[in-house]
RNA sequence: GCCCUCGUGGUGAAAUUGGUAGACACAAAGGACUUAAAAUCCUUGCCGCUUGCGGAGUGCCAGUUCGAGUCUGGCCGAGGGCACCA
């Protein structure tokens, strides 16, 4: 029998669906839409098998609802600014242009040798003009609404190098190329006023029900929003400074303040900038580092000033001023009072300063004499030591309270906080989007004007120079807005702004004039399914986010709450890790296994190799696998059924050669299988040993199956689906002699067929050609006649125990099933003699009999 | 340090959401076919005794319940997030 060519059947079915133009999305106003879209790609030159799960996910998805009647939208397109383009093309001497195009036209090859239902009409390509000249508009119209503006930041700085660095090419503490000291530099910088929206993007977490809870949470982490208040502390006998401004979510521990914090950016410092100690203080904070993680963990650093601050509920003691490290300008005010007893890094602080540590909260279960000793107390409790607050309940009565108090007497406010900081959208870059801005003689700014759109980079662009290449393009930085002369912003926006709005765009991609259409927006948005890696948790996807309320500000023509009503994000593609004796990484083709249990170098059979541990493929620990070589090897439609088959898509999935190689064999069988059935069908073959007419049990086994993968879809169980299909080949090997009615066969099998569509289309559309079956592939729904059992097997519990099953009819009463298992041989012979207290009954699943 | 998630056979995992734990596969062992191998198919799967049956059993310890992988509390372990890499 001929062997399933994958290689001949998925190139003609991707030349059909190619040619036919199958996926090709328009309007039909008629039809339900359905937008479904995967992350886009960074064209790094090849796709990677995180790619394959991705796009493996949403083509099933995607295929489902096209046979579902669904009109979909299932667009493709390409992250194409940033880094690393630029890099390869510095290390490479080539331009970043050229490397980019080259490696989306080869992953566009790869991703169309995996069979993807996507409308290729819809592609785009944010380092294209004809994507960014928009992305320059709605900057534009950003700037008008006043969500964007200037201001100065610090930034990671090499003075090698010249550049900013991202938080990644700072390794400790040195530029990753140059290996210098890196600074923090004040630079001015342009930024979206994200934190105007902080209240809204919290808010409309709760609507988006079809996200995964631990996005939410994240999103909800990142934002911050804490309740609190500002407080007003008097300094005492200081003739620079009167006061300093604190914000804090525990004002009712203010009767356990023992000295007051603030950030060696705050203000306060310029009193100290001819302070040598102070400045050595500052240089030494600056190695801390400046995430949470890295505050939290590191030892609590203070540099003592001589300010004492008055304690507002108490003007007769005052307690000392500190610098301290753990305290962040760009938070609150910059500035904390301490509480040693109720937080712990006031805590760590106090210890170390000797500072004292005031006790004011007790649990509930302790008296008054509660102290506080290593550990601070943070939990909820009544107040002590705190004078006329003495006895509140922590939080509920003693925060409103105290916060009461303050107002009264002007020494503080309410107030609500978020962390959610503005999003700086500078990067001194040359690949990415331009800036459409420019400064005049008198450094003010400028919006380009219309016409003078699009700000296009310019080409031929040495790339080896100090600093953004930008800056040395004098011809393409002076220009002239209306006869002034002017300098263009040489700044390139964050490619985050890229995928802020791509989705958008792929609404109406072949609009030249606007970005979107709002005709077509309202008809195609939101996105009913986004899919992509968590990685892309808070940043990406708040940023989505914050673009659509942005746009939705000051514009009635515009009315959508959310980018992306659903949410799936996949797990990582893992892998073993090798390495030599010496320690180095080394690639899965370097190495061999007898057992599967000890490995050998392939280029030295004596020298042992150490299997590391499963880790998500990536170039450094070398444990990647090249889908376009493993799809060459093994056809699309087996590489699509392992990458699903083996874990839930939402964890991590484990390759392995066996498996994939199962997985193909599987593909393999089904086309036996095929052969046989056609043969069957065509009246080719007779069958010999008939035995029983099954086409009643075929119908059944046919409409459960279809029941079941339905529901495995709707649920992103496609690992289970994969399970079914092994249970429908099992089946139907079995049985294959005793479907007799052949009509009833080539019903059901059809419907088999289309059940596998979604994930092995190319297979199934094959066999279903053959048996020429070339209408309309569409769903098939379950018929309920055949989804319930006339007899079920119902579980005899002994006191909870399972002891014996009996045969019953579907829908069975507590009585009839009771009488059966009284007459059962196995019940007589070991419980007949003994009382039944109590039965528990429940419909077609179990009885339990309590005996004593 | 703070927040979140997850712990089921040798392995990846199922389990109608409180009702037969281990579907479906991978690996292994034994067997069948074969001169032999490959391929294919069948059986086994933790502990006891002879088929059959019984027992333990979903990280650990308690609890709720007729009944817990599923719910509650505590502990142990693993992973992820905590500001400009996409």
């Amino acid at each position: 029998m001929e062997r399933y060519n994958f290689k001949i059947v998925e190139k003609k079915w991707q030349e059909f669906w190619d040619q036919n133009q199958t996926f090709k999305s328009k309007i039909k106003k008629d039809k339900k839409k359905f937008y479904c879209l995967e992350m886009f790609p960074y064209p790094s030159g090849n796709i990677h098998m995180g790619h394959v799960r991705n796009y493996t996910i949403g083509d099933v998805l995607a295929r489902y609802k096209i046979m579902k009647n669904f009109n979909v939208l299932h667009p493709m397109g390409w992250d194409s600014f940033g880094m690393p383009a630029e890099n390869a093309a510095k290390q490479n001497n080539l331009d970043p242009k050229s490397w980019t195009e080259k490696n989306i036209s080869n992953m566009k090859k790869q991703l169309k040798k995996l069979g993807l239902s996507i409308d290729w009409n819809k592609e785009i390509s944010t380092c294209s003009s004809d994507y960014y000249k928009h992305q320059q508009k709605l900057f534009l119209e950003f700037y008008d609404k006043g969500l964007v503006y200037r201001k100065e930041n610090y930034v990671n700085w090499d003075p090698v190098d010249q550049t900013v660095l991202a938080n990644e090419q700072v390794i400790d503490g040195k530029g990753w190329r140059s290996g210098a000291q890196v600074e923090r530099k004040k630079l001015n910088q342009w930024f979206f006023n994200i934190s105007k929206f902080s209240e809204d993007l919290l808010r409309s977490l709760d609507n988006l029900e079809l996200w995964p809870n631990k996005v939410k949470v994240m999103q909800k982490n990142w934002i911050g929003k804490s309740f609190g208040c500002e407080i007003n502390f008097k300094i005492k006998d200081n003739q620079n400074i009167n006061e300093i401004k604190c914000y804090t979510t525990r004002p009712d521990t203010l009767y356990g303040m023992s000295f007051l914090a603030v950030s060696v950016d705050h203000p306060l410092s310029k009193l100290y900038e001819n302070d040598v100690q102070f400045l050595k203080f500052k240089e030494e904070c600056s190695k801390t580092g400046t995430t949470e993680e890295a505050i939290a963990q590191a030892d609590k650093l203070g540099f003592k000033t001589n300010l004492n601050a008055i304690n507002p509920l108490d003007e007769t003691s005052s307690v000392p001023v500190y610098f301290a490290n753990f305290v962040l300008m760009d938070y609150g005010f910059g500035a904390v009072f301490g509480c040693p007893a109720h937080d712990q890094r006031d805590l760590d602080f106090a210890l170390k300063y000797n500072l004292p540590v005031k006790t004011v909260v007790r649990p509930i279960d302790k008296d008054v004499n509660f102290k506080v000793k290593n550990k601070a107390y943070t939990e909820n409790g009544i107040l002590i030591n705190s004078q006329k607050l003495d006895g509140l309940k922590v939080p509920d009565e003693s925060i409103p309270k105290t916060i009461k108090i303050l107002e009264e007497n002007k020494f503080g406010n309410k107030k609500i906080n978020f962390r959610l900081k503005d999003w700086g959208i500078s990067r001194q870059r040359y690949w990415g989007c331009p800036i459409p801005i420019a400064y005049d003689e008198n450094n003010q700014i400028l919006k380009i004007p219309e016409k003078q759109l699009p700000v296009k980079l310019p080409d031929g662009v040495d790339l080896n120079v100090q600093g953004n290449p930008l800056d040395h393009q004098d011809k393409w930085k002076n220009i002239e807005i209306d006869g002034k002369k002017c300098v263009r912003e040489t700044d390139t926006l964050d490619t985050f702004v890229d995928s802020s709005w791509y989705f958008l765009r792929f609404c109406s991609s072949d609009n030249s004039k606007v970005p979107f259409n709002d005709e077509e927006i309202k008809y195609w948005m939101p996105v009913d399914q986004y899919i992509g890696g968590v990685e892309h948790a808070i940043l990406h996807l708040l940023y989505s986010r914050f673009f659509i309320k942005a746009i939705s500000y000051k514009n009635n023509n515009f009315n959508i709450q959310e980018p992306f009503d659903g949410l799936f994000t996949q797990g990582m593609v893992c892998h073993e890790t090798y390495k030599d004796q010496k320690g180095n990484w080394l690639h899965p083709d370097e190495v061999t296994s007898d057992d599967g249990k000890n490995y050998f170098k392939k280029d030295n059979l004596n020298e042992k190799v150490i299997v590391g541990p499963i880790e998500s493929m990536s170039k450094s620990k070398k444990n990647t696998i090249e889908p376009a070589k493993i799809i060459e090897q093994y056809g699309a439609d087996s590489v699509r059924l392992f990458i699903l088959s083996d874990s839930p898509p939402e964890k991590d999935v484990q390759w392995s050669e066996e498996g994939m190689i199962a997985s193909y064999k599987f593909i393999q069988k089904l086309w036996v299988l095929h052969k046989k059935i056609k043969a069957i069908l065509n009246n080719e073959i007779e069958i010999k040993d008939k035995k029983i007419e099954r086409t009643e049990e075929l119908n059944k086994f046919t409409n459960q199956i279809i029941h079941k993968i339905t529901n495995n879809l709707e649920k992103f169980n496609y690992n289970v689906i994969v399970a079914n299909f092994h249970e429908i080949y099992n089946y139907f090997s079995k049985e294959i002699n005793n479907f007799i009615k052949k009509d009833a066969l080539r019903e059901n099998y059809k419907n088999i067929l289309f059940l596998f569509s979604p994930i092995i289309p190319h297979f199934a559309q094959e066999c279903l050609s053959e048996l020429n079956i070339n209408n309309k592939i569409i769903w098939p729904e379950a018929n309920k006649k055949y989804l319930q059992e006339d007899m079920v097997e119902v579980v005899i519990q002994i006191n909870g125990k399972k002891r014996f099953t009996i045969q019953s009819n579907t829908d069975s009463t507590e009585k009839e099933v009771y009488d059966k298992v009284v007459k059962e041989a196995y019940f007589i012979k070991n419980y007949g003699a003994m009382d039944i207290k109590k039965t528990i009954f429940v419909r077609n699943r179990l009885m339990n009999l309590i005996i004593l």
